[in-house]
DNA sequence: ATTGTTTTTTAGATTAATCTAAAAATAATG
DNA sequence: CATTATTTTTAGATTAATCTAAAAAACAAT
């Protein structure tokens, strides 16, 4: 079945919102996500239950069928190994591919798919380090912690963002915060909660708020 | 002004109807182009006039503006870049590559196009032979003369097609009529203007309608 | 249990792109 | 040049995706 890019934003937005948990979503998260009115999300809602890509009861939320989920994954998949030929190849920065890769995850075909997958070394992680989904979905994320979560003492290094705004991705850049970095925990501020880390020999402090949505393999 | 996949389908099939001839083109041809009926042709080639893109009065056919021009010729430019992408890296075959890029040639990103034409080393004509056009607009077509048009003797360098079904292109590809190949006219058959064409030190008959459709330089 | 708040759905419109059927304009032909 | 044939446009519908405003359901809190 070809879905529409509508159709197909709709999906990722929803594997979104209840990955890796399987909780349903409410219509008011998406229309969120997608920037559309509650009332656009319920019509689309009811065409993507009809087609079977997500189970639908009224009022109680939503949540992917496998078919759904497949689909899902699948333009995951394209969207990160774009992000990594956009960075690998054509040299952007990784806080100027989101919008770009937005548009050619929708790009129809397998065979192209694949064969970007093997021009790039089949890669594991795109430029945030999200995992890329193999060619039968399969997922294998490896469990991050964000330096929130940390207490004074532990390390590790960095290696994804709960956040993809090009906003916090220039201010990590710029600040020394990069994926591959091993980080440590030097002090926690009581007051606020800002967290003094330490990268290679340079102590630096962030805010509670970049320590949520920068994570750690531990 | 951002224009949707549509209504770039609708400029370049103008430009390609009238390249490089400067005639109007009329509906029926466009709506031949694009699989759509003459209706519904007249209905956007109303909505382009008021964006400014074509020039256009009831009855009398339509040609692009400068404007319209321009944003046609970028579209081109992408798809014969995209083209060369998928042959160059991707190892697609030349047939095989036209619907893919027929897609990708509306990826909207000017950063994006000129980094891929660095990335293929500024190529100068996509795989079918076609010319690339800067990233002013400029082509540089070189004048390419179909085998029909030849004499007994003469001879060139095989340059370029007018047909692009992915039929006619394995056809040739499978008889050695290659690009680059360099070709000569052994015999032009009086009965049916069939051609016996020589390629390194192999004869090989063709019909008139693949001679028609097989561009030489001279 | 009643009331108030939030979430979700329905009802009714709008815009883009398409279609069929029919009318109007242009072009071709005897 | 009058008549036919072809091309193009209009009229009226349809489908996908969206919106606003209002109703209905679900959830929360006295
Ligand atoms: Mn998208
Ligand atoms: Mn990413
Ligand atoms: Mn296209
Ligand atoms: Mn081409």
């Amino acid at each position: 079945m070809n879905l529409s890019f509508t159709e197909e934003n709709y999906l990722k937005a929803i594997f979104h919102l209840n990955y890796p948990v399987n909780e349903n979503v409410g219509t008011n998260a998406i229309s969120e996500a997608l920037n559309t009115r509650a009332a656009s999300v319920t019509d689309m809602l009811k065409k993507l239950a009809e087609k079977e890509l997500i189970n639908y009861e009224k009022y109680q939320g939503v949540s992917l069928t496998d078919f759904g989920q497949k689909k899902a994954i699948t333009i995951v998949r394209k969207h990160r190994l774009w992000e990594v030929f956009l960075v690998d190849k054509l040299n952007f920065k990784w806080d100027e591919v989101h919008d770009i890769a937005e548009e050619l995850e929708h790009i129809n075909s397998e065979t192209l798919i694949n064969r970007l997958e093997a021009f790039l070394d089949f890669p594991k992680r795109d430029p945030h380090g999200d995992p890329i989904p193999d060619k039968d979905g399969v997922i294998r994320s490896q469990e991050l912690i964000p330096v929130s979560k940390l207490k004074v003492g532990d390390s590790g290094v960095i290696s994804g963002v709960r956040e993809h705004s090009a906003d916090f991705l220039k201010y990590l850049e710029k600040t020394g915060l990069i994926l591959g970095e091993t980080l440590s925990i030097a002090e926690i501020v009581k007051f606020d909660s800002s967290v003094m880390v330490k990268i290679k020999k340079n102590q630096q402090m962030i805010s509670r708020e970049v320590a949520k949505n920068l994570l750690i393999a531990l």
